[in-house]
DNA sequence: ACCAAAATCATCCTTTCGGATGAGAAGGCC
DNA sequence: GGCCTTCTCATCCGAAAGGATGATTTTGGT
């Protein structure tokens, strides 16, 4: 991956420069600085950066939380609010734009980076999660009767949405195998086929 | 909701008390103390937290991110590292488990209970979402012939484990009807059974 | 060594599902 | 009125899935 470019939303210049200073010498740039709403705003659609730090008060009638929230709807970017404000009501506006991570200035410049380094790597895992999986502990915390590894094997496969057979060679046993596998799976998840078995398990995971 | 039971893993007891008084004070909980990783687990196991903080360095073979690892992969709670590691690698290791936060020591109170608060919010946001309706609009984004209104229905009833015959007693027609559009949809979905056909449509979700 | 649980395989039989195909009725569109 | 799509229903057939039951082997623990 090359150059990382983000967008810094503050008010103060120098935090400002002083958290470019921070960014710049590692495998960050700072795509751009924004002092007021109408300017991130801008930049947001002109640099298009591949994240976002924030801090709220920007002494304007538009904070970085108002910001934020279009940030997270419209954009999906990754972004990180640094700020000074720690109250619960601000917290408590905040959180609901779901923000990457919360630093309270003044900040450790270490705490800014890692910060900003896992939002950046959660985000785009998030992009390519194209393999929800299933999760053997969550589903047999709400079974009477555990599921044993095999059986969840052959549940993995039929939430694949694999036939008997195509599991009977992927897992070197026989069709009967797999079928004795199900009909415990059955037994334990209490339902009549795959298909409920799977529209089960799906609001434990 | 009430109160939130957090586990800390730390195996320097000063500072796991000093966490501990740290949350207990809020709407925040320890429900246990792991100076190692066996007894983590152990209290993962029995005393079921909301969230989980964790030291890297342990003095153990097994430290911090491999019980990380484990939380992502099993448990799928909220966690958020708090230590001094802050080395490339450390934390190279660390951001492969998709923590919530990263918070570096010596701690800010205030950082470690707003990186707490916004993983617990933004994690059970992602509970929510995880809402078992299907979007005709997302699903017909992937199809060169979308399905139609009814044909959705019966994916619908389908993703929720009914058969053909609780379907037709469901949308008051005949079972051959079912049939007609089950086949339609798995032309239009390119599969070959009900199974494949939620597989398919799953990560378009 | 022994017991219990899990994993393996099998057979018989019934139900459900899926593929192929045709066809009538309702509604929108030019 | 013709045309197309969708929804409706049907039959026939073969494939897959599910239920019941019993047996052998592996494995882990006391």
């Amino acid at each position: 991956m090359s150059e990382i470019r983000i967008l810094v939303v503050e008010d103060d210049p120098l935090i400002a420069a002083d958290i470019e200073q921070c960014l710049n010498n590692i495998d960050f740039r700072v795509s751009g600085v924004a002092y007021d709403p109408d300017e991130a705003f801008l930049q947001l659609k002109t640099n298009t950066p591949d994240a976002v730090i924030l801090d709220i008060s920007l002494g304007e009638e538009k904070d970085g939380i108002d910001i934020a929230s279009i940030i997270h709807q419209e954009y999906h970017l990754p972004f990180i609010y640094l700020t000074s404000h720690a109250d619960r009501g601000t917290l408590d506006r905040a959180k609901k734009t779901f923000p990457s991570g919360y630093v309270v200035k003044p900040f450790d410049e270490k705490d800014l980076l890692t910060s900003l380094e896992i939002a950046l790597y959660n985000h785009a895992q998030k992009q390519t999660a194209a393999n929800p999986q299933l999760s053997l502990v969550l589903i047999n915390k709400h079974l009477p009767k555990p599921l044993s590894e095999r059986e969840f094997d052959v549940l993995q496969h039929m939430y694949e949405g694999k036939t008997n057979n195509q599991m009977a060679e992927a897992m070197f046993v026989s069709v009967n195998t797999i079928k004795t596998h199900i009909a415990n799976i059955y037994l334990k998840l209490d339902v009549p086929s795959r298909t409920a078995a799977l529209a089960k398990i799906r609001t434990w995971q």
